[in-house]
Parts: structure tokens; sequence; C-alpha cells
DNA sequence: GAGTATCCTGACAAAGCTTGTCGACTTCTT
DNA sequence: AAGAAGTCGACAAGCTTTGTCAGGATACTC
């Protein structure tokens, strides 16, 4: 019943790449505003680019972009490529469950399923593009994002 | 995302106890119904006798009851003994949410308490008695529990 | 009341997972 | 050539989960 944090910060800065018009965003750029630690997004950002998701330019003006419109970036999308399995229990997955000694006729496996297919019907709905049209003020406050992501090396 | 294994024990134990009309069972029975370590269970059973779902009695003869109709214990209530909040992510908990730097207008944190209010409505939709009524053949498969619980004492 | 069956409690070690960090490297621009 | 990015893999610390155990307390039986 829970979320990684790389998850988290994953769907994070997605988001802040949804809001930012075309230009690309440089992973220090990205990482201030999400205050996520740089050295996290250095390991989370490449995770999607290789999924498709964004895209990355090298060089100084370099930086990330979505590879996508945000209307076809799902947060299904984004949770899968971190979470494994979304169902709650191993013998309540999609692909292979685990078989558990009481499957026979355990009902119990139905509600699990039924929380599975309901996270993942809420996540599947949901993209990008609803997310970032439905952001309308000032949603970072800077005032919580004072103690900055890389504090400073080991002092 | 995830359920832990204790969470699992125990509401398979519940609903063992469900199954069975009204007499005492041995823990070491509701153990091998259920495939479980005996020894875990002798950790889990407590925590649920402490919150009032089971009743135990000692001595020959003794073991677990439920404390109530099953009927009006609920899945969630279970998951909730020994899980911790349900929601997905600590700034979308009902009960103190830890702040979350982007928290001012953040709209990831609206779909994180969907999917909060749609875990918590199932669990909370289905009471024991539902799980009983509808679990009708051999729900244990016998052959998948051969390998027993606690399996021989350091042999 | 001795003996036995059962539950109770707390402490614990091993294993596994998550988190954040680092250093050395590649690619691109000027 | 120099500098500004992104890339990759390895890793240590910390936390959580899992299962185990030993000794104790209570109730029944004879
Ligand atoms: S099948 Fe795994 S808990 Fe019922
Ligand atoms: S408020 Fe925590 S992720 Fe948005």
């Amino acid at each position: 019943m829970w979320v990684s944090r790389r998850t988290d910060y994953a769907t994070r800065a997605i988001l802040t790449l949804s809001l930012e018009g075309g230009g690309p965003l440089k992973l220090e750029e990205i990482a201030r505003r999400t205050a996520v630690p740089q050295s996290v997004l250095e390991q989370v950002m490449p995770t999607m680019r290789t999924a498709g998701v964004v895209r990355s330019e090298r060089g100084p003006a370099g930086g990330y972009r979505l590879n996508k419109d945000p209307s076809e970036i799902t947060l299904e999308r984004i949770v899968r490529l971190f979470q494994g399995p979304l169902a709650p229990i191993s013998c309540a997955t999609r692909h292979n469950p685990e078989p558990c000694p009481m499957m026979v006729g355990c009902t119990l496996r139905d509600v699990w399923e039924e929380v599975r297919d309901a996270t993942i019907s809420l996540l599947g709905g949901v993209t990008f593009a609803d997310l970032a049209k439905r952001a309308g003020g000032p949603w970072l406050d800077p005032a919580l994002i004072a103690p900055v992501p890389n504090p400073s090396p080991t002092t």
C-alpha cells in the first residue's frame, strides 16, 4: 500500500516537465523545482529516458524534455516503471501470480484483485495533461525547498 | 502498493475462523490450515486478541475463536491492525499527512488520495461474513501445504 | 497437586529492500 | 581545447520485514 520514494520523485519530475512549455530543463533545475536530491534524479531520469518517456540533450543548453505529449503519459506508466506489480499481494498479480497455498477457492484473493484493479483503473485514467491542467497556482512553496537538494558535500 | 506478510497471514486466519462454526481452534490447527509458520502466528494472533477481534482460551481444549460475528469484522479492520496507513504516500494520509515540499497546489496528491479512498472503500465494504459465504469448496489445496509450518526443531 | 496442553511475551538475528552518494565516463557546444 | 551537461555502475548506511526462540503463565485432567 505504499509507493517508493523514487516513484514519487519521478512523477513530480514529469509533472514539472509537463508544466514547462517546450524548452529543455536541466537536471539541476528539475531537482530544484521538485525538491529532490539531484543525485537521486540522476538515477531516475535515465530510467525514464530508456523507457521513452523523456528525451535528453547533452552539452550546455541541454536538459530533459518530454518525449510525448503529456496527454499520452498516464500516471500508471510512470508508477509501473519504478514500482513492482501494482497488486497488493503476490498471489494477485496479473502476470504469473505466485501460487499461494490457499489459492484453491480463496475468496480473499478476489478482494486483493479488486483493489489492484481499482488502483490500475485510477492511475491509468489520469494523464499528465490532466494533472497539469488542474495545476493552476504556484504549486511549489518556496519556503519549503530551502533545504537544498544536495545540501553540501559532507559538511 | 503492497501488503505485509503478517497482514496476509492474519486475514487468512480470520477467514479460517469464520469458516469454522463455533468451537475454538488451536493455534497449531490454524497454522496448519492456513499454511502459516506457527511461530509467526504466535505473534499475530495475540495482536488480534488485544484488538478485540478474537478471543482465546487456554489449557487443553483451548484455542482461538472470533470475538464478534464475522459480519462485524471488515477486511479493513484487520489490514489496519498490521499495515500502517493505507495511503500510497506520506503526504496523502488521512491523519497528519507529512508535509511534502510540493504540497501547495500539487495535483498529484489528489490522485494519491483517490487511490487511498478507493482502497479504503473496498476493504471497508467487505466483511468476513461475505468472504466466508463466497467460499464454497475446499479452499485449501492439501498438496501445497506439505511443507509444514514449523518443519522440525533444528533437525 | 502433578502433569500436561495450550496460550503469551519479549527479545532477537538474518535477510532484504530502499535511499542516497560517489567517481569516472561520454557527448555536445563554443 | 575547455567546459557544461547527461550516463553508468558500484556501493554503504539505514530501515523494515521475516521468522525464530526460550521461558513464562494459565487452565484443564486425573
Ligand atoms: S490466494 Fe493468496 S491469500 Fe488467498
Ligand atoms: S504533495 Fe506530496 S507529491 Fe505532491
